[in-house]
RNA sequence: GGCGGCAUAGCCAAGUGGUUAAGGCGGAGGUCUGCAAAACCUCUAUCCCCAGUUCGAAUCUGGGUGCCGCCUCCA
């Protein structure tokens, strides 16, 4: 068997194929640039690069294209609002989003273009559609004409009669057509422009995705990604204009992420109840906001709450302490992939487990990337490994040492195709810092020991209490006392 | 009005014709421990309602009920 992909333009899973053979090629809308992102763009952005990890690590190549939307009537409206230039919002809107997706753990998308930087390339496809009859110039205004594209409305299941009785569509004098739209806006004075044949103004919303994605990954390119409120009408229009200018297929599979929904209504700038993603990384780590993420299916919608995401935390909790179980028990050179067989009974059944997790995760992800349930063969190996390490602390065969160093190697593998790190690890600004707590928790840590020999459990209790209060919680197991920090990498802890 | 989605345990969430209905969080009991913690073990649902199809349905069909989304900027 193999992917299995949801396409929104037949509404069916079809066998993912791309194009040529052993390259995939996709795009994904990304952010435009006038505000920080909240966790429901930080989902369209976490689910593609899910998509793209798999793909990786069934061996296929990859190029991903991820634009930056930095012309847009929002960001112009912000600058106004601001009472700065253009071009400060888009600097501190866009350095902060690639904070927050790196921070999220997206890989860098091979190649992040610009609109601005597209302006040649997008006055080219208007003049296309203009010569071949899809467009059409009213003054210094640029409309694409839909009733020129006789598969308009495939992609949302509407025919245009329907999408112009729904009714919502503005009135405008200068349109043929009630839902025809703009490829170039002219410019109000005071506004950022581009000269055009047209006049000066700046391009409309859908034409730059067009022209870039096929920039960069021709025609047609394999998958489109986008959060389903893109449907209708960005990427519905982005078709239109791309196949009419080319007359070539534009996308082969289309991709569309559920919402975050806050109090069953989904979570939306407009609704203004949402939640920055550097608003949460103050509360939990960018570790458990993607683990957050992936625990559902990613067509479904997932509610927000405070309680889920602490369920999500302990969750995350102990995938790293299992992993960092393995780490101080395995010796090094053990973790990896298996070379020989074991002989040892214990150390293949845990062998066998590792290999069950690997063929239910690839058969979660095969049926359109449901990271449902590659996480639940996550957490079934992570139970086997927990109990086989536990036995192992007392003594444990090379067999079974090397079959723990697979596992390890295993359940690194797999939550590194979701994206996921399993290791507790400090902000980079506070790792000397980190040098000077390890030293003074061992000393505390040593103290109580001593205590603990002597059977003054008051004061071995107190200094537990302590340190606990201190966000450092100890551990006493038969070979001495293991600490480890309760939340490591939250962006700043005043607890 | 048009189009689409969802309803599974206290909470989150898989499962789409026949299995003991995955997994996580929580809860109860147990093992271990000076006490804890962690870990492991056991237990913790008959699938919104009704009517059908079928030898057999959470899974298919029809009808309800409830919730959500798109049709306007929106990830």
């Amino acid at each position: 068997m193999s992917l299995q992909l949801y396409n929104t333009m037949s509404g069916k899973k079809e066998p993912f194929e791309p194009y040529e053979p052993g390259h995939v090629r996709m795009y994904t809308c990304g952010p435009t640039v006038y505000d920080y992102i909240h966790l429901g763009n930080a989902r369209a952005f976490v689910v593609p690069d899910v998509i793209k990890r798999y793909l990786q690590w069934r061996g296929y190549k990859v190029t991903h294209v991820q634009n930056i939307t930095d012309i847009e009537d929002k960001i112009i409206a912000k600058a106004a609002e601001e009472g700065v230039p253009f071009q400060v919002i888009v600097d501190r809107y866009t350095e902060a989003y690639l904070e927050d997706i790196e921070r999220l753990g997206c890989q860098t998308p091979t190649v992040m273009p610009k609109a601005s930087e597209h302006i040649p390339g997008i006055i080219d496809m208007i003049e296309r559609l203009i010569e071949r009859g899809h467009a059409y110039a009213v003054g210094a205004n640029v409309y694409f004409a839909v009733e020129s594209h006789s598969d308009y409305g495939a992609l949302s299941g509407q025919s245009l009669d329907a999408l112009v009785a729904g009714a919502r569509v503005e009135v405008d004098e200068e349109k043929r057509h009630p839902a025809d739209f703009a490829l170039w806006k002219a410019a109000k004075p005071g506004e950022p422009a581009w000269d055009s044949p047209w006049g000066p103004g700046r391009p409309g919303w859908h034409i730059e995705c067009s022209v870039m994605s096929t920039h960069y990954l021709g025609q047609p390119f394999d998958i489109h990604t986008g959060g389903a409120d893109l449907v209708f009408p960005h990427h519905e229009n982005e078709i239109a204009q791309s196949e009419a200018a080319t007359g070539k297929k534009f996308v082969r599979y289309w991709v569309h992420n559920g919402y975050i929904n806050v109090d069953g209504e989904k979570m939306a700038k407009s609704a203004g109840n949402f939640f920055t993603v550097r608003e949460l990384f103050k509360k939990y780590s960018p570790q458990v906001v993607r683990l957050f993420l992936v625990s559902k299916h990613y067509r479904s919608p997932i509610e927000f709450n405070e309680e889920v995401m602490e369920a999500t935390e302990r969750g995350y909790n102990r995938l790293v302490d299992a992993a960092e179980l393995l780490r101080e028990l395995v010796p090094e050179e053990y973790v990896g992939e298996l070379k020989e067989p074991v002989a040892d009974e214990e150390a293949s059944r845990l062998v066998q487990a590792s290999q069950d997790a690997v063929d239910e995760f690839v058969r979660g992800m095969d049926d359109d990337i449901n990271t449902a349930v590659a996480l639940a063969a996550i957490y079934d190996l992570t139970r086997q490994v927990n109990a086989a390490a536990h036995r192992a602390q007392a003594g444990a065969s090379q067999d079974m040492l090397r079959a723990l160093g697979h596992a390890l190697h295993t359940l690194e593998a797999l939550t590194g195709v979701l994206g996921l790190e399993l290791a507790r690890h400090a902000p980079a600004a506070e790792q000397p810092a980190m040098e000077l707590v390890r030293g003074l928790v061992q000393l505390a840590v040593d103290l109580r020991s001593e205590a603990r020999r002597e059977r003054r459990f008051d004061t071995a209790d107190a200094i537990r209490d302590r340190l606990a209060e201190l966000g450092i919680i100890l551990e006493d197991t038969p070979q001495g006392t293991r600490w480890k920090l309760s939340a490591p990498d939250r962006e700043a802890r005043n607890d």
